[in-house]
RNA sequence: CGGGGUGUAGCUCAGCCUGGCAGAGCGCUACGUUCGGGACGUAGAGGCCACAGGUUCAAAUCCUGUCACCCCGACCA
């Protein structure tokens, strides 16, 4: 972060509510933000994120053009009160974050903010020993434009992320692009009215016409803040419920429950937008553009054969829906895409004028203008990187710490330590890392060398010194690499001198 | 919030089904031996069986409720 010229800070957590409703996100953040009160019943909240405690800070100071870029960084807790933590370090309700916030003068400008912050975590990412792979993401609570998240590809990462192996596109399954299979071809039919007992499920119906899967509609409810959502989606199709969210730029979007099916008078299984009346219709592309598909009659255990969009039944809004899965087309090079799961480490977000605008973070152009400032936003999850970082530094013995992150530079393994001279030469030692600037975790428990041996490997640093009376004989101390396990006896000085020309 | 699971010694857990003395391994304490890749012997200490009710001659065990934690879904760094 310093290296890209960005300036730390250290911003309050608790932050007064009114800054939230300025904003709107003490609205639209609604249960995961932490309130509380203070005496005289003021509300504050704990801080979630900081665009607003930065926009307001950067507000005071950003006057001119010539003031800016700016990038301000910090690291620090962040609190929400997550509908589920889990995983460990994976999800927490307090976490820590290393959060960057930049301000421009204009798009332009941002782009480049934008670039050097993303070059910036690939080089974080890569010495840290974390291989992760940029892709393409929906900027959800934050807000914004364009963003992209760093994913540790991890079987046991909570994301699933979509991979083209043929132009490298990569996106987040929230987010990503794909062709789906072209309909099959024909020219309008009349419409017909069959009978079709018994078939609820688009494979069922399928199979009993003797049809694939492409030549149906699928009918999906939703409640988007309360209102209810009819989405026609082709059959082979599912729904990416992010999508649709953003299509409707609404805040809450889940499957509508059953009382409201009911009251709607929605028949679920035979459902369709023929005949619809008195509710909002959502189709993907798919179902519109294909021609005689098979829909629901809306009365239990009848179909429609033929069904054209335009001509039966018309959407509200027509809008790219669909879930992106494995062996779709990628919708660059129509390679097919494969499915891994991840988890995310970072997210740097194009947030536009969202907050400075809310906030109030102007300058004026060399013309004299006012403009809201144009913001970036650039975070990392420390604890959820660390969980990653061991994870993909580890063997059978334990933790691997790659030496730009570990928490000691080296293990010193003391043995005998209680003999005068290998209590002086431990002494000595420390003098050294002292000189040396290096930081070192001492064991000088009382135990027997196997096991400290064996927690030494456990707690991975980098090099372990054993310091005992046998490796006194042979010269000083042994020096021992955790990962390739080789072995040498140096003296004293070497030995820092080696650690420190390594690191 | 919906679904599933678990709460017993410092830790990891058995015991619960089929009610009847509170258990094991590890750790801890003392002594002796051992001592550079997780040693061994002997003797010990350690419990409101999550909590509150109920059933029963008798409850860790059966029933009801509460709480906490973990896992699966919606949220995100």
């Amino acid at each position: 972060m310093d290296g890209i010229g960005a300036q730390e800070v250290r911003l309050p957590e608790l932050n007064p509510i009114e800054l939230w409703e300025q904003s709107g996100r003490a609205q639209t953040m609604g249960q995961t933000l932490f309130r509380l009160a203070d005496r005289k019943e003021r509300g504050f909240v704990l801080g979630p994120t900081h665009e607003e405690g930065m926009s307001f800070l950067a507000s005071r100071h950003i006057q001119s053009y010539r003031d800016l870029p700016v990038t301000l960084y910090q690291i620090e807790t962040k609190f929400r009160d997550e509908p589920r933590p889990r995983g460990g370090l994976v999800r927490l309700r307090e976490f820590t974050m290393k959060d960057a916030y930049s301000f421009d003068a204009g798009w332009d400008a941002l782009d480049v903010s934008y670039a050097a912050a993303y070059e910036a975590y690939v080089r974080i990412f890569a010495r840290a020993g974390v291989p992760v792979v940029p892709v393409a993401a929906d900027s959800g609570a934050i807000g914004g434009k364009e963003s992209q998240e760093f994913v540790f590809l991890t079987d046991d990462g909570e994301d699933e992320i979509l991979l083209c192996p043929g132009c490298g596109y990569a996106a987040n399954a929230e987010k990503a692009d794909f062709s789906p299979p072209p309909a099959v071809p024909a020219a309008p039919l009349p419409m017909e009215r069959i009978a079709t007992p018994g078939q609820k499920t688009i494979a069922e119906l399928a199979s009993f016409l003797g049809i694939e899967q492409r030549q149906t509609v699928k009918a999906v409810f939703y409640k988007a803040d309360g209102e209810p959502i009819f989405v026609a989606i082709r059959g082979d199709l599912d729904v990416n419920e992010v999508k649709l969210k953003n299509a409707l730029k609404a805040q809450d979007v889940d499957p509508m429950d059953e009382q409201m099916v009911k009251r709607l008078g929605l028949v679920a299984g035979s459902a369709s937008a023929v005949g619809l009346t008195g509710m909002k219709v959502v189709a993907d592309p798919t179902a519109v553009e294909a021609a005689n598909l098979v829909a629901g009659a809306n009365e239990d255990g009848f179909h429609l054969l033929n069904t054209n969009h335009g001509r039966d039944w018309k959407a509200d809004l027509v809008a790219s829906i669909g879930l992106a899965r494995a062996d779709d087309a990628c919708a660059t090079c129509g390679s097919a895409l494969q499915v891994r799961r991840g988890m995310e480490m970072g997210h740097v977000f194009k947030l536009g004028t969202l907050y400075s605008e809310s906030i109030g973070v102007n300058y004026l152009d060399e013309a004299g203008e006012r403009h809201p400032c144009v913001m970036g936003c650039y975070g990392i999850g420390v604890e959820r990187m660390l969980a990653a970082i061991i994870e993909a530094n580890h063997d059978a013995n334990g933790i691997t710490w790659p030496a730009s992150v570990a928490p000691y530079d080296v293990h010193v393994v003391v043995l005998n330590g209680d003999q005068e001279h290998v209590d002086a030469a431990l002494n000595e030692l420390e003098a050294e890392f002292a000189k040396a600037g290096l930081t070192a975790l001492v064991d000088d428990r009382p135990d027997s060398a196997g096991i400290k041996f064996k927690d030494a490997d456990l707690l991975g640093m980098p090099v372990r010194f054993t310091l005992g009376p046998r490796s006194l004989e042979k010269g000083g101390v042994e020096v021992r690499d955790r990962r390739t396990g080789e072995t040498n006896v140096l003296t004293i000085g070497e030995a820092v001198a080696a650690v420190r020309s390594a690191r």
